[in-house]
This record gives structure tokens, sequence and C-alpha cells, in this order.
DNA sequence: TATTGTTATACTCTATAACTATA
DNA sequence: TATAGTTATAGAGTATAACAATA
């Protein structure tokens, strides 16, 4: 059971097994039940999260795309010019991650880095026609992963996850 | 705003800003708002994870575990007695991985490799009498790092991601 | 033949500290 | 004096492939 095969998951995140392989739809934590772990939220968390990147990163792998380039041009393409500052604080990730993910996009022709006319030190981040194309696209995919993952929540059960997930990632 | 310094978050987390310096308590996603990426499970998931990591990691620096450590000391102090290839499935690490982190246990006296009657290919990992005790005070620094991170949810809010969360989880 | 644990290796991500140009 | 972006570098984590022992 469960293949041991890490398959092609992209980077940020991931493990041994794509898919959980163990108790599906048990209501429960399967085969595992009796560890105490399952009951904290960090882990499960840090599992869920996993598990959920690995798919987003599966969906994404035919678009050149990763989860966190795609959330940063999926902030890109929100309209809201962020700076390179905002991306950072917004995706929790250190300013200098910002660059090369910044300097990968714009050098594939999906966004640019503009004058910001009120602070010369700052980069204000637009997405050009190619970039809003690919989000598009890209968005469409990880909509796909997600209904896949998260397929055992009923929709009621889906918004009330995001709503804590919410309050617990502000 | 929000201090770009990443502190010593450990490692498996963490991002610019040790905790979210934003709306807190707004109910919703603060100063970013009108980002669509904030209604994605995908983002919201990794942004949790994230910084409950980097919360707990903090928690844990203390006691010399970070959050993978912890985990596979955690499922080794149930009473299960899990192999290597358990603990790979259940924590999503690859098996060199679970390698390295029960290496560092072992050589600090916390877990033992055990001989598997059944297998003997298999390592059973079971606990010493150090790791029961240092798991004990683990759990309860973690759970302190929880009560922190989750302050905004309620009990039964906690009690109802924790379901949600189980069942994207496995 | 297949699987468990292990080692080795390449790559990615995280973290820190410096540097520049602005403010 | 402080901040935005950049670069460089050290350290973890992730992903693969191969191997010995065992099934």
């Amino acid at each position: 059971m469960a293949s041991p095969t890490p398959a092609e998951t992209g980077t940020a995140s991931a493990g041994p097994d794509g898919k959980g392989a163990e108790a599906k739809g048990s209501g429960g934590s399967g085969r595992f039940d009796g560890i105490g772990l399952v009951a904290e939220p960090v882990f499960l968390m840090a599992r869920a999260a996993s598990l959920g990147s690995a798919d987003a990163n599966r969906a994404l792998a035919g678009l050149g795309l990763k989860v966190r380039g795609y959330s940063a041009l999926a902030v890109v393409c929100s309209g809201r010019k962020p700076t390179q500052r905002e991306l950072s604080e917004f995706l929790v990730m250190l300013p200098s991650r910002v660059v090369a993910i910044l300097d990968e996009l714009e050098r594939r022709g999906l966004v640019q880095r503009t004058a910001d006319p009120r602070d010369r030190r700052s980069n204000v981040i637009v997405p050009t026609e190619a970039g809003l194309e690919l989000y598009a696209r890209a968005k469409e995919a990880v909509d796909a992963a997600t209904e896949e993952s998260l397929g055992d929540l009923t929709p009621k059960e889906r918004q009330e996850l995001a709503r804590l997930l919410t309050k617990a990632a502000f």
C-alpha cells in the first residue's frame, strides 16, 4: 500500500506518497488512530498543507509554475499593484526569495517591475497580458486540484474551513 | 510595520515576520482584502501552517527540537511502536529524512531502534524514559504555542477546525 | 522480485548579513 | 538613521537513485 515513490512534486511541499493512502473517508485518521498527534492543529495543518501543495504543484507543473510562483502571480494579477515588500509579507516569504520568484516571472514575460512614483526605492509589480492569461489557466488548475483534495468535504464544510483558516492565517 | 526580521524560526517553516502583523481579529484578511488568493484553501493552509510551525519551532527551540523531530517523537511515544516506514508515511517525510531525524533522536538517547521480530528488515522505534519525559514537556510547549496562535478561535471553532483538517489531511 | 533501511547527491527553500539607492 | 531591493552564502528540507540485508 501507498506507493513509496514521491513523484514529480515540484518542491514547496510533498512527501513520500502523493496522496494519503490510508483510510480516506473513514471520518477519522484511519489506521493512525491512537496517536495523540492527530489532534494537534500544528501537525494537521502541516500535513494538510504538505499534501495540498503537492497536489497543486502537480496540477501547475504543466504550466511551469509551482505554488509560490503561482501565489505571487495571483497577487500581482489581483489589480493591487503590490511592492515586493508587500508580496514578502503577504506570502510569508523572505524579500530575497521574492527577488528570485519575480526574476523568473519577469524573465518569462508574465510580470513587470515598474517604478513607484511615490517612493523610488520600491518596485510596483504589474502583470502582463501573458501573465493574466497564464494566471487564469493556473487558477483553474489549482481549483481543480483543490476540488479533488478536498473532495471529502461538503461545500459548506469547505466554506467553514476557509473561514477558520483565515482566522488562523492572518 | 511588521518587523522584517525572520527571527530564530528553526526551519520547517517561517518567513519574514514571526507573527502576522496585519489586521488580526478583524475577522477577515485585513489589509489584504480584494486578493482572490485569500479564498483559496491551498494558500490559506500553507500560510497557516507556515506561521503555526514557526510559532511551534520557537516554542520547541529551548528543548532542542523542531516540529518534525517533535512529531516523530510524538508518534514513537504514543505506544504504537512504529517502523521507520510507518513514520515516513504518517509524517509525510521521505524514508531518508526519517533516518536523519531518528539518528539525531537516538544520539540524544530519546528513542531506540529495536529489532522487529516479524520482519528483520524493519526497525521498531521505541521511546526511552528520557524520550517520554522530553515529549511530555515538548507537548506542553506546543500546546501553549497553539493556544496563542489560535487565540482568535473559540474552543468550538478550534474543534471544528481540527475536524475539518483531519478530513483534508487523511 | 520486492521491500526496509541506508547512503550519496542534486536541487530548492530558509535564514542572515551585507551592500546600493533611496527616503 | 531607516527602508526597499539586491546579492552572496550557510544551513535545512526535498527528491532520486543506488545499495545491502531480508522477505
